[in-house]
Formats: C-alpha cells, sequence, structure tokens
DNA sequence: TATTTTTTTTAGACAAATCTAAAACTTATA
DNA sequence: TATAAGTTTTAGATTTGTCTAAAAAAAATA
C-alpha cells in the first residue's frame, strides 16, 4: 500500500509534531531520519500529493488525520512486537527497538490481530508506551517527568520517553523498571541533578538528563 | 546485507536448481520471479559479480555455495515464521505462505534463534518441508510421490510439494494431512487418477495433478 | 548444414529514493 | 529596514531494480 520510506516519514513526523498537534519543520525530519534536507523536501511533496501530510512550500508540514492514522497503525505493529519479542522471546528492553523497526512494515491484518490476540491484548510496550488499537486509537501518554518533581515528592515510574538501548540499559543497571516507587530526597541546582530513594533499592544520584527521559505518575 | 530482491532470486534459484544441484536458465527463472528475462539477466550478472552465483553468458546458472547458504538461511526463516504462525497464531497451513514471504527477510539472528527455540527446535514446517539448521544443513526431502505408487501400495503422507493455497484448500477438504496413512485401490490409465483409500475418511478418487504434488513414503 | 525458432543478452529508458551544490525564501540581527 | 544567517527548495546526478525492443547466440529442424 505504502512504501517502507513512506511510513518511515509519516512514523517520524507524527512523532516530531508531538503525536500529530504541531507542525514541523524539514530540518528536524531531516535529522531524525539521518538524510539530507533536500530528501526530506522531495518526500514531502509526494506525501502531500497523497494527501497523507498538509504542505506549504517553506511553511513546515502538519499530519492529515489519514497520515495519522497509517503512522499510528505502524506504531500499532511496532509496540505489539516489542511485547512479543519481550514476552515470548525473552528480549530484553533495551534490545528490541531495531527488530520491531523491520518488523512493523509486514503488511497482515491477519497477522497483526492474531499476534495481539495472543499477546492478551496488550496495552502498553515494554517501554511503557500506549499501544494504539486497530482503529488508530491511542491513550494519552502522561507529560509529567522526575526532572518536574520536587524534594519529597513521591512518584511511580511510568514510562521511559527515549528507547535508545542507552537508556534503558542505564535504567536497568539502576534498578529503575516500569512500576517503581521513587522519592525524591534531593535537588542539586549546579547541574540539575536528583538524589532518590528507590524502592527495594540502594539511593541513587541521576543526571537532568536522565530525569528529563523518565515519565512519571506523581503520588 | 543482501537486498531483499538478491535474497528472492537466490531463493528462486536454488530451488529451481533442485536445491543447488542442476543449472537454471534464464526463462526459468523469469517465470519463477513473475518478471522479465532481461531483469534476470540484470541480476544474474550482479549475483555473479558477488559470487552468489556462477555464471557464463548464455549457458544458464548454476548457485555457489555462498549462495546457497544465503538461500537456505531465508528458507529457514520462512518455514520456522511458517511454523509459528501456525503453532502459535493459528493460522491454518494454507494461509501462511504470504506473510513468511515477507518475514523471510527480517535481518536478526538473535530473532531467529530464539524463534526456533520457542518453538521447539521444530524440524519440519506446516506443509512437511525439513527446516535447514543455523549452519545452512537441510535433510534430504524423500522423492517418492504419491502417482508413483500402484493399486495396491499403502504410504503415509510426508509432505506437500507445492504450497499454494489451493492445493493445500483441496487437501484439507479431502482429509488428506501430513502423517495420513493412504492406500491406492485403483489406478485409471485413460486420465492418470487414482482410487485411494484414506484411513479415517471416506474413499476418493484424485487427479494426476494432486497425486504428482503429495510426497509420500511407502509403507 | 542451412535456416528457422527459441533463448538470452544488450541498449536505452523509467520510477523510487537518495545525494550534493546552488538558488530561493524566511527569520534574525545590526 | 537592509543585511546576514539559517532554512528550504530546486536542479541535476546516482543507485537499484525494473521494463521494452532489438541484437546476438544457441538450439531445433528441415
Amino acid at each position: 500500500m505504502y512504501s517502507l520510506s513512506e511510513e518511515n516519514y509519516l512514523k517520524a513526523i507524527y512523532h516530531l509534531s508531538n503525536n500529530g498537534e504541531e507542525s514541523v519543520n524539514t530540518n528536524a525530519i531531516a535529522e531524525e531520519m539521518k538524510t539530507a534536507p533536500a530528501s526530506v523536501s522531495d518526500m514531502i511533496r509526494k506525501l502531500s500529493k497523497k494527501k497523507l501530510v498538509n504542505y506549504q512550500k517553506y511553511r513546515g508540514v502538519t499530519i492529515s488525520s489519514k497520515g495519522k492514522y497509517i503512522a499510528l497503525n505502524v506504531i500499532r505493529k511496532h509496540r505489539l512486537w516489542e511485547v512479543f519479542l519481550v514476552e515470548k522471546l525473552s528480549f530484553k528492553w533495551d534490545e528490541v527497538h531495531e527488530v520491531a523497526e523491520q518488523l512493523e512494515h509486514i503488511q497482515s491484518n491477519q497477522l497483526i490481530e492474531r499476534l495481539d490476540e495472543h499477546l492478551g491484548f496488550p496495552k502498553f510496550d515494554p517501554h511503557g508506551d500506549p499501544i494504539p488499537n486497530a482503529n488508530g486509537e491511542i491513550a494519552p501518554i502522561p507529560t509529567t517527568t522526575l526532572s518536574m518533581l520536587k524534594p519529597g515528592d513521591k512518584c511511580r515510574v511510568i514510562c521511559a520517553k527515549d528507547s535508545s538501548s542507552d537508556l534503558l540499559v542505564y535504567l536497568d543497571k539502576i534498578k529503575i523498571s516500569l512500576g517503581a516507587r521513587l522519592e525524591v530526597t534531593d535537588f542539586h541546582a549546579f547541574d540539575g541533578s536528583f538524589s532518590l530513594e528507590v524502592e527495594g533499592a540502594n539511593p541513587i544520584t541521576i543526571s537532568s538528563k536522565v530525569t528529563e527521559n523518565i515519565i512519571v505518575e506523581e503520588l
């Protein structure tokens, strides 16, 4: 139906536009896709012709509802495959992204609906991100990051914002997993780092770069 | 590593060459790949440059050991995914081919080795074809077809030679499944059809086109 | 063996997705 | 508000895999 490249562009635009809310500029897409800005212009024109994005030259792009539907379908497949890899094939949460990037492009509704069923209709992927349903509807992602909390605040970890292997391996190392309960014990203004109590583990201090990438629910 | 197209050509050449034994001609490949003979010439030259096939102009191609290894790896993946679809996702044996054609190109050794383990290291796919191991070694496929038997002969069904949906749906309908025990009761010279007793089902008469596509073990 | 038929290859073109370099446009700044 | 800086687009090429039409080679046949 749509090429691998088209699907990847739509997914990138969806993510960069804050889930379809905002307009995205060419350079941002180029950086996300690790491609030249000129290539982005070409592809945008193509997607625009197919009504998958709204586009005016030099004015950035917004994703159309048709484009959003396709993007969410690819994201659905990506996240369901991630659940499969972790739950059924014992992959670690930091090992699944690359393979899921390939599996997300397999075309078969029957396959994905049966996979969903086989996995028990999961609502979240191994990083805590919500899985869109077959109609392209997705639960809102909470926006509170650990970095927004103050000393004394308690929270529960909801999801990792960045699914890069580096972050996930680090979180494993310091025993912060999804659902973990944390308490902020101190904030260090000098570099923005936080000291935390982690339920069932040793107290730790982590950088602002990390706290900005942990989505939490305040308790 | 190798493009989707290259993998598909190698797979086609492997199959057409009787598992790497014989030389294959351009037109046969073109027909198998549903492409123009000219395209085949182009691709063969490319595969030859990469030492995946041995090729002399106008003389046909043979697959090299490197090419055979790649083809068998793709076939391994294809058949493991077919087992997955049937065993874990309840696909019927006639529904798996198309999806497996996509899944066979996913690149990840970790994925395929874990899938193999998850499935309990199956030796045969849902059509009875042997699954190559990770070293590209494959069990020989028996060559006796039902069409070679005589009235009075008894046999067990080993595999379906053709994995087209049409044949498989038909075999289901007449209750011939893998492992089924059959007895040839009559041969009709006029059209080559066979009358059979099927253990646990009604006697049937089937055409030569079908008997030629059922691999059996004589009992 | 000469000729016809079939098979295979080459020549030249095309579409998709990418690139670099240069031009055009927008935004920021003096 | 003119100019500089940054962003985006166009122009023109390249690579991969495909095509059609024509030429070349091999095989079949008279």
